[in-house]
DNA sequence: CAAATAAGTGGACTGGTTGCACTTTTTAAC
DNA sequence: GTTAAAAAGTGCAACCAGTCCACTTATTTG
C-alpha cells in the first residue's frame, strides 16, 4: 500500500505544505494573471508565511514551474547511452522530439502555456530553465568526441539546441519546426525553398 | 567648431545630468561591486533624485550598458547589403568578426568587462541585448531568401548568431571561437578534430 | 512677456526577497 | 521514555528596484 518505505511524516508533510502553495499560485495566477497576483497574495491562500513560501520555491517564477523534473540527466544520456553508430544530433534530434514535444502540444496544458506566452518574466524563466544546462550539455558532448571540455563548437551546439524550446514556443507545428532545426545543425544553413 | 548646431541649452544639460548618472554608477559599481551598489547611492553620487534616474535609464543593468549603439542596424544592414555572391552567413560571420570582436578584446575594457563576468545580472542582460534582436534579423534574412518571414530557419539562425557573443564572452581566442561556431552553422555538425 | 514644454524633485508606495529571533514538530540518541 | 538536536514554520521588520503623483524650476517658442 506504502508508495515507498519510510517516509517519514515531515517529508510527507514539507510536500505536503510545498504543493499547497504550488497549487494555490497556479490557481491565482490562471484566474487573475501573473502579475496581478503578489506573493503575499499566494502565501495567504496557502495559508503559510511569505517566509516559509520562499523556502520551498526560491523565486516568483519558480511557482509556476513547479514538478521541474531533471532535465539534464536526461539530455546528458541521450548523448552516453545512444546506440553505436548514431551521430550526437540524431540522438539530441530524436531526445528533443520525445521530450519536448509532448510538453509543447500537451492539451490538457493548454491554460498553463497560455500564461507562460503572455508573461514575458515566465518566458525568459523558462528559457533559461533549458539554456542553464548548456555547460553539463557540452561537457557530455565533449567528452564523447574527445575534446576539450570548453571546446567552443561542443558549447555551441549544446546552447543551440537547448535554444529550441524557446524557438519553437508557440509554433502551429512543433514537430517540424524542430526537424528543421536539426537540419540546419546537422548539415548547416542552405537558403531555404520556395 | 560646433560639432552638431542649434543643441540647445536643454539638451546639452540633458545630456549632462544622464552622463553624471552613468559616470557615477560605473564608478561605484567598479569600486564595490553591481549589488552591493544600490540605486539611491548612484542617484546621491549624481546628485539627483532616483525619480530622475529612472527618466534616463530604464534599470539599474542599463546603467552599465550606457552607450548602447544600434545592433539591430548594422545587423540588418549586414545581410542586405552584402556583395553579390556572398553568403548570408558568410556576410554575418564578417560582421560579427567586425563588430563584436573589438568588443570582447579592448584591451581599456578590462575593467568593465570583469565587472560583466562577475555580475550573472549583467551576464544575462548583455545577452538579452543581443537575442533581443532576432525578430528584426530573422525578418531580414527571410526577405533576403524570399521565404515567409517566421520561417522557423531563419528564425533559428538568427537566434544561433546572436548567441555568439554570450558564446564567446570571456574566451582566450575569441576570433578563432567566432570562425569555429561559423564553420557549424554554415556547414553543420562534425565531430571536432583532437 | 506669456504660455507651453520639458527636466527635475521629493516622498510615499508596491512588490519581491532576505534576515532574525523565535516556536513547534519530528526525529534520533541515550 | 525522556531529552536534545535538527528541521519546518512563523511574524515582522527591513532592503531594494521600480512606479506614481503633485509640484517646482528652467528653457523654449511665439
Amino acid at each position: 500500500m506504502d508508495t515507498s518505505p519510510v517516509v517519514g511524516r515531515r517529508e510527507r508533510k514539507k510536500a505536503a505544505t510545498r504543493q499547497a502553495i504550488a497549487d494555490a499560485a497556479l490557481r491565482l495566477f490562471l484566474e487573475r494573471g501573473y502579475d496581478r497576483v503578489s506573493i503575499r497574495d499566494i502565501a495567504e491562500a496557502a495559508d503559510v508565511s511569505t517566509t516559509t513560501l520562499f523556502k520551498h520555491f526560491p523565486s516568483k517564477e519558480a511557482l509556476v514551474f513547479d514538478r521541474d523534473e531533471d532535465r539534464e540527466a536526461g539530455l546528458i544520456a541521450a548523448v552516453r547511452g545512444r546506440p553505436a553508430g548514431q551521430s550526437v544530433v540524431e540522438a539530441l534530434r530524436r531526445h528533443v522530439l520525445e521530450s519536448w514535444l509532448p510538453v509543447a502540444t500537451h492539451p490538457l496544458r493548454a491554460g498553463f502555456t497560455d500564461l507562460v506566452d503572455s508573461t514575458p518574466a515566465l518566458q525568459e524563466y523558462a528559457e533559461r530553465m533549458w539554456t542553464r544546462h548548456t555547460a553539463a550539455l557540452s561537457t557530455a558532448i565533449a567528452d564523447d568526441a574527445g575534446v576539450s571540455h570548453d571546446n567552443i563548437v561542443c558549447r555551441a551546439l549544446a546552447r543551440f539546441v537547448l535554444d529550441i524550446p524557446a524557438l519553437t514556443r508557440g509554433r502551429q507545428d512543433p514537430r517540424t519546426a524542430v526537424e528543421e532545426i536539426f537540419d540546419l545543425l546537422a548539415h548547416g544553413w542552405r537558403p531555404p525553398g520556395r
